[in-house]
RNA sequence: GGAUCGGUAGUUCAGUUGGUUAGAAUGCCGCCCUGUCACGGCGGAGGUCGCGGGUUCGAGUCCCGUCCGGUCCGCCA
């Protein structure tokens, strides 16, 4: 038996007794005829003594950092006793020892703030995984992975496995490709979302479906995407939007308290997408403060035009408002004392390259009720104090404007207020705030391809009161680039999405289930019969044997980890994560692979 | 595809306006130390300044290119 107990679990009332244990060398503090060992494992850290009748032994079979020891002993009361450590008040007198195997020095140390850079880290993510940090989000993932099987399995879900190996449908993300040995020529893909598979298991009966599962997307990556992430997949039948939303409302709250202690005990807030576009500029807004935007004037519905014209002082108008096709602005608050040089800060922060607004406008609202701004030659007080109110701007409060066309001043306007919030430490991490987002338009316009796509997904069903439109009007796909101006784009969806904290961490829809509709659908996206044929047949030809009612929804697990976590990169949550290139640093992969293989793949390369 | 920041000892970093032998901390090695837990003390080893080219009497430092890494935009139904 290699050990009788783990490092973490000995206590005071364990002394006296006679044990094993085996585990990594973390430090060795040698005191001329004592020594200190600390041994670690995965549970924990427990002091070793080495008395003066080891010395010889220990010249003989000197200790490193990582080495992996064996180590049998008594435990005993310390004489100094470490509070900060679980195992702080014992320590074991070691009668003999065994090194199991040796190390090398590791090229950093195995700390909770250990010396190494992420690249190195990751090249020896198995040391990297030995520190405490990096357990700890393994654990939390782990959490959050039980807390979720536990809720869905009460509830009647069944985990079904899907296929790797599908098909590819060069729809919405970039495949990754397999090529097929037996099928010379052929490739498969793997998938992007078991969708299709879900909606057959559907028509097959299975009405409440469940698998966390790893999906594939060939995509740049980010701090919080990578190439192949997981998803908890979920589907169900005889369900409308309502039943959905409270079943994983439900999941969400029950891993809040399973994982993090947190009864969320208030109904998740709902909100319109056109109503987060319109007040946070954002398909997913961060609740967790208000800083709402206020629309000074809009291309696409009506504002507040109070400073479209007039009232102004010399009468010229101010071209930059005046011209524009947007005009929003923030009241920020409590920032009204800022000096020019955080003004300029902010100014050059919303003109780099990634925002790339040309400048920004603000009106200091005075503690003593007067208004300084930056346009105080356009505009005279009146006019500021109209402004302020419409901003819901108080005495104290700075408002940040900005003007252009309307897609990327309200992006850019919802950056700012999220760069305010972080700022402003209004962004913290251990305070949640769920949200779903409704009515999503069901197509939107893609300007590379120049065409209508479908915003979530083909499969997704338009509002019951939109189909109709959908179905009859079927009009000139035009060079309309602005969302909400052409007809296809009032046409909403029944999809929903599951917001926390500024991160879309959820979202499905209704399905549709009807052959018809769904031809409707490919036909408006472009697809011709044969090719929606050639694609997706086996989803029509299910649709005609009896095929329910169903609609479901996938969570991005790595991000729900993250988030919970508290931490801004999946990659924390993930064991053996790609870096910023795709890459597996650790492997060294994607490689080339040899002449034979690619010959066997009857697969010529051109590079 | 684009923007931006970084690459100097095993590691994390500093390095002024271009100027002598490129520094610190930590880690590593050796010696000393019986109560440490970031142990301490003394000593030591350790560098092709990512790579290639250019400017210059002289380049870690300036210029061009390139590779690698971080973050972001595009992209991600």
């Amino acid at each position: 038996m290699y050990r009788t107990h783990t490092c973490g679990e000995l206590r005071g009332t364990d002394v006296n007794k006679e044990i094993t244990l085996a585990g990594w060398v973390q430090t060795v503090r040698k005191f001329g005829s004592i020594t200190f060992v600390d041994l670690r494992d995965r549970y924990g850290i427990t002091q070793l003594l080495f008395g003066e009748d080891l010395n010889a032994q220990l010249d003989e079979n000197p200790l490193g950092r990582e080495f992996v020891l064996q180590a049998k002993g008594v435990v005993q009361e310390r004489s100094n006793k470490n509070a900060s450590l679980p195992t702080g008040d014992i320590e074991i007198k070691i009668k003999s020892f065994s090194v199991l195997n040796r190390s090398v020095t590791p090229p950093f140390t195995i700390q909770d703030d250990t010396d190494g850079g992420d690249d190195l880290r990751m090249k020896y993510r198995y040391l990297d995984l030995r520190r405490n940090e990096v357990k700890k989000n393994l654990e939390l993932r782990y959490a959050v992975n039980r807390a979720a099987r536990n809720y869905l399995h009460e509830n009647n879900f069944m985990d079904i496995e899907t296929p790797f190996l599908i098909k590819s449908t060069p729809e919405g993300a970039r495949d990754f490709v397999v090529p097929s040995r037996m099928n010379a020529g052929q490739f498969y893909a793997l998938p992007q979302s078991p969708q299709t598979f879900k909606q057959l298991l559907m028509v097959s009966g299975y009405d409440r479906y469940y698998q966390i599962v790893k999906c594939f997307r060939d995509e740049d990556l980010r701090a919080d995407r990578q190439p192949e992430f997981t998803q908890i997949d979920c589907e169900m039948s005889f369900v409308e939007q309502e039943d959905i939303l409270n079943m994983f409302e439900g999941m969400i709250k029950h891993i809040f308290k399973q994982v993090k202690g947190i009864d969320y005990m208030e109904k998740v807030q709902r909100m319109s997408w056109e109503d987060a576009m319109w007040n946070y500029g954002n398909d997913k807004p961060d609740i967790r403060f208000a800083m709402k935007i206020a629309n000074l004037k809009s291309a696409f519905k009506k504002g507040g035009e109070i400073i479209a014209k007039g009232d102004l002082i010399n009468g010229a108008g101010f071209g930059v408002f005046d011209n524009a096709e947007t005009v929003v602005a923030i009241a920020v608050p409590g920032c009204s004392e800022y000096s020019r040089k955080q003004i300029d800060e902010i100014t050059d922060w919303i003109k780099r390259p990634q925002i790339g607004m040309q400048g920004l406008v603000n009106i200091k609202c005075n503690t003593d009720g007067t208004f300084k701004s930056s346009v105080d030659k356009f505009y005279n007080e009146e006019r500021l104090k109209a402004i302020a109110a419409f901003a819901n701007a108080k005495a104290g409060d700075l408002i940040l404007m900005l003007a252009g066309t309307e897609e990327k001043t309200r992006k850019a306007m919802s950056e700012l207020r999220l760069e305010m919030a972080q700022r402003l430490g209004f962004r913290k991490k251990d305070e949640f705030k769920l949200l779903w987002v409704l009515d999503f338009p069901l197509f939107e316009y893609n300007e590379e391809d120049n065409r209508w796509v479908a915003r979530h997904h083909p499969f997704t069903s338009p509002k019951p009161a939109d189909i109709e439109a959908m179905i009859s009007n079927n009009p000139e796909i035009e060079n309309a680039v602005q969302y909400l101006k052409h007809p296809y784009a009032n046409i909403k969806a029944n999809a929903y999405d599951m917001v926390l904290n500024g991160n879309e961490i959820g979202g499905g829809s209704i399905r549709i289930f009807q052959r018809d509709l769904q031809e409707k659908m490919f036909a408006a996206l472009g697809m011709s019969k044969e090719e929606s044929l050639h694609k997706f047949g086996f989803l029509l030809g299910a649709f005609e044997y009896g095929a329910p009612p169903h609609g479901g929804i996938a969570f991005g697990f790595d991000r729900l980890c993250s988030i919970l976590g508290g931490s801004e990169s999946i990659r924390d949550f993930i064991a053996f994560p790609k870096n910023n290139s795709g890459r597996d640093v650790m492997l060294d992969a994607p490689s080339t692979i040899d002449d034979k293989q690619l010959k066997e793949l009857s697969i010529q390369l051109d590079v």
